[in-house]
DNA sequence: CAACGTCGCTGACATACGTCAAAAAATAAG
DNA sequence: CTTATTTTTTGACGTATGTCAGCGACGTTG
């Protein structure tokens, strides 16, 4: 089980055995079942999470009520729920739930500073992270502002290959930004271009 | 002149002299002048840079030939052109342009890596740096999910507070995803509430 | 197996925003 | 200062996407 995140953290570094053992020391394996919420608008992000096995959505509630999917994190992706809650204690306005039953790892900030005074080597690990997700998140905001539904819900299926037999579509709607509705209009519309 | 960046480095790290002088001695101050482009779609990024003075915008051009700008960075804000080029070494796929006459510093890949070995501490420095970008990208991300264009350009106008004043409104127009045309016909309509 | 809620599909109608063209206003250049 | 260029505004009309309502197909729970 710990063999998911060591392959993680050795993506970007390579930790000593002490290096890794101090983490694996502060960090806390958890399970989680569908549908439980992990951090809820309001409260303070106190933990960042890893996956190991199965499926988060981080995600907002509008002024309307509306829900709007920012991200998942499915296995071997690490999740933050809301990272400025989580860095400056104050409350979430982001929720994050599980799409599956879900294994992780979390590590609360507390640990996360004691981490990074004894491994020095994961503050670049996590600049590294960050560096990516910058990326990721830049990519996205140019799709938003370049590209129809269509070429959203493509730049959805290369970041996640094969989530989306395993979730609600509706999920992915929200991530690209469109009603449920639409979405299923604009797949049978991609599906007779097609053919 | 240095001022503007020591005081930056600050607001994260507490650099000794001696990391402070490694930085200086890896950075090189340049001047650019309005509309001169640092970084052209499909060129490698090579550097990353620091805005002392001025403003730049990122943007990229899709299929139709339009533009998109992806973020401003006036004083104060670092910049990366294209990240995942610079990090990569792949082609560009943004473009970097001064909207003002612009002061920065520059910081090349190699001397980076250098930094990063010479004084670990900017490690953690840009570590800080890409999670608050993080947590920007990810407000914007969930803007344009969630609002609509006025929502959004609330959020320009706090996020660049007196930008506003200082660029063309075409470009303010792209940053939030509508036409110049719609932008116009938006802000009278805001107006017209008001009063 | 029955009953219920959730999810996805479809169609009629509504709206936020885009397109195109032209004029007016602001800015830059000679 | 004057002309040329760029930017902004306005208006008519088009389109992508939203809303609402209904209906059928599952999947879950008793």
């Amino acid at each position: 089980m710990n063999d998911t995140i060591i392959k993680n953290l050795r993506r970007h570094i390579d930790p000593t055995p002490e290096e890794t053992a101090i983490f694996l020391s502060l960090a806390v394996a958890k399970t989680v079942k569908r549908k439980e919420i992990l951090l809820k608008e309001g409260d303070v992000a106190r933990q960042q999470f890893f996956v190991i096995n199965g499926c988060l959505r981080t995600y907002t509630i509008d002024a309307s009520g509306k829900e709007h999917v920012l991200m998942f994190a499915p296995e071997d992706w690490w999740c933050s729920g809301d990272l400025y809650s989580f860095l400056s204690g104050q409350k979430s306005i982001n929720n994050l739930e599980a799409l599956e039953p879900t294994t992780l790892l979390q590590i609360s900030k507390d640990n996360l500073d004691i981490l990074f005074r004894q491994a020095p080597t994961f503050e670049r690990f996590f600049r590294i992270l960050f560096q990516n997700a910058f990326v990721f998140h830049q990519n996205r905001i140019n799709a938003n502002l370049s590209q129809s539904a269509e070429g959203r819900y493509e730049l959805f299926t290369k970041a996640y290959p094969d989530l989306e037999s395993r979730i609600s579509q509706k999920y992915i709607a929200s991530y690209i930004g469109v009603t449920p509705e639409f979405f299923s209009q604009m797949k049978a519309n991609m599906f007779r271009k097609k053919s």
